[in-house]
DNA sequence: CAGCATCCCATTAGATACTG
DNA sequence: CAGTATCTAATGGGATGCTG
């Protein structure tokens, strides 16, 4: 989400991996997507998703410690690129309804498998900084 | 990396979700391992590494728009977390070797898995991006 | 409820110059 | 080669106030 200025003029890409090069557009896929999912809130919105279409502000609630404005903007970024679908219902109040698409659901998985990773190894990473900052004293 | 301030006084958390919950030390381990690998180049790095030990420079030229500060940065960090190994050769000059750890190599399946998602799938999430901002107009 | 608009400061990261 | 140090432009993102 942040990257677009660089992605624009730099020409970012990724050698020697299958899947990862440069491809014929000549831009790196992984860089590509990493610009748009790549942020702070991207991921966990969409985990968040991943169960059943949530609200916003249940959403909002669900993520704590993301601002009002932040969801907004991610979820904005996300819809566009048709990982997330809106849906308002024209109550009163309203009812605006977030949902993963199919694609949405598809990358879902991956990053589902991150955070099952995150959640078991949390503990050797916080160990292994510790151990980092004492050594470099 | 960035949310270190953020994650200090927020005590952020994710619920619902197994494995994604608020853990006995009350924060999110996805959000918590987010903010060390969740920036624009760590994944990257940890795909250059994948393979094979790495030297700087070389590492530098396969990840192509990366400044040399970041990549310094970012290597310092994973090191940090342990999932980069350091070796330094004194010979003149200076032979530096990075390479993932054990533990480097475990997060680097889940993240090829999302590099691999990235790759099949960096078309739809352009031409989806097109099309909402055609309608957008 | 579900946002948008604005202000504004902290952080990020590129550019540049220097070193063992 | 493999960095470090410094400066600065740009950005990210919180806070706040307003709306249909």
């Amino acid at each position: 989400m942040n990257a677009r200025t660089r992605t624009e003029e730099r020409v970012p890409l990724l050698q020697a991996h299958p899947g990862f090069d440069r491809d014929e557009r000549g831009s790196c896929p992984m860089r590509d997507v990493l610009d748009r999912i790549g942020d702070s809130w991207s991921l966990l919105v969409v985990i968040n998703l991943q169960e059943r279409p949530v609200r916003f502000n249940a959403l909002k609630r669900s993520i704590e410690g993301i601002s009002q404005r932040m969801l907004t903007v991610t979820l904005r970024s996300l819809e566009r690129d048709g990982l997330v679908r809106r849906t308002v219902k024209p109550t009163t109040p309203p009812e605006v309804e977030y949902a993963l698409t199919e694609v949405g659901q598809s990358i879902a998985v991956p990053i589902g498998a991150l955070g099952l990773w995150a959640a078991q190894n949390r503990d050797l990473l916080v160990r292994a900084r510790a151990r980092f900052d004492a050594e470099n004293a």
